[in-house]
DNA sequence: CTGTTTATTGTCCTTTAGTCCAATGGCGCA
DNA sequence: TGCGCCATTGGACTAAAGGACAATAAACAG
């Protein structure tokens, strides 16, 4: 029986994880690394690469999780060495299905995230027609870092007073933040951030 | 029940299809394409990849298997519409495998092939590609109906009042409902919501 | 040096969201 | 015919979100 161990700061968890394996360990470190054959580790910020990369030492199957889907992270995450790439939110079933493939030396990756990958590899090797992804694209690059900064915790699910906590400002400025990303983005409200957010990462 | 179709010459067959799914139906054209949900289609030659790409317009899930597993086909096979890339005489275990990875909205690629196509990504551009926004069953079941159509138009971006118009109810009666989703679902706003319902493509 | 952008915070105010404690009527089921 | 589940709504209330108007300070470019 595989033990998983999930590791991730005690405000941004799933009760998805202990449905789809009882028997898992959550924890915000790795002390308890050692009995885990399995481990799942959400990605937030460099330290947690950094985590990922000692990780892949060990024979342990390393499972990325996210806040926001993106195909950079992505690509970084199974770089350092991990086998799957999966939002923190998954279901259960995503969950069971990402550790059955790891488990039998596969790799997981969502569809849409496999996509983008079967498409940029398509530029580098001998295409015939190579059909540029488009769509209702919005270009996230327009955001200063700050903003952007405010707008990823938000659309991570975190209300305006958390991420003031977070980042060590005032929700005041949060608002100020988000409200100028709403003109950017020209969306309504975090909502409807988070859908255009989703649907270009 | 996943109703499968292998369609392929007579002559390059494998017993391993029938057992891995015992319903499935072996056949060397799409004469029977209607009863099925997902369709294997043998790749050979340049017409085959035509029939893929008819097929590709249904709903069906596609899965591409090749004589001989290769990069550059994959990939084709892929953009042409297909779900996933196995090689023909593969061991049920990794077609039922294959199957419910597909069945869930995946894509699936063997280890190596995706290893290869995650290296080549490596070298290119850092920019993301739009992804199409899609969605697949959650627990979602746990809703009633009326919980489930507010829950949608919620992650859709609607606020309550734009919830009430379009289902005729009052206010008051989305917020109930929404109430009652969030109970169900473990969420504590409709931003995560929406992150759970987005989570599972 | 000056104008622009960015980051930060403030107050005041309106709109949305979400919860608590109800109540009513319909529908299936034992 | 009660019991439970579902759909519906009300009122009252707290919290969160977002806009309007404005200010200060640092960084940066021309």
């Amino acid at each position: 029986m595989t033990q998983h161990l999930f590791i991730a700061p005690a405000d941004i968890q799933s009760p998805r994880w202990q449905q789809a394996f009882p028997s898992a360990v959550i924890a915000p470190d790795s002390a308890q690394i050692a009995e885990a054959d399995c481990v799942w580790l959400l990605l937030r910020d460099e330290n947690d690469f950094a985590q990922l990369q000692v990780l892949s030492g060990s024979d342990k199957k390393i499972i990325a999780m996210t806040l926001i889907e993106n195909a950079q992270q992505a690509r970084q995450a199974l770089e350092a060495g991990a086998s799957g790439y999966v939002h923190y939110l998954a279901v259960p079933q995503v969950l069971e299905q990402v550790a059955q493939v790891v488990a039998a030396g596969g790799m997981w990756l969502g569809a849409d995230l496999m996509r983008q990958l079967v498409l940029a590899t398509a530029r580098i090797l001998p295409a015939p027609v190579a059909k540029p992804v488009n769509g209702t694209k919005v270009d996230l690059s327009q955001l200063t870092s700050r903003e952007l900064a405010v707008a990823e915790l938000v659309a991570a699910g975190k209300t305006n007073k958390e991420v003031a906590r977070e980042l060590y400002i005032t929700e005041r400025t949060v608002k100020a933040h988000l409200g100028s990303a709403f003109d950017k983005l020209k969306v309504r409200d975090r909502l409807h951030l988070v859908l255009v957010m989703a649907a270009n990462s």
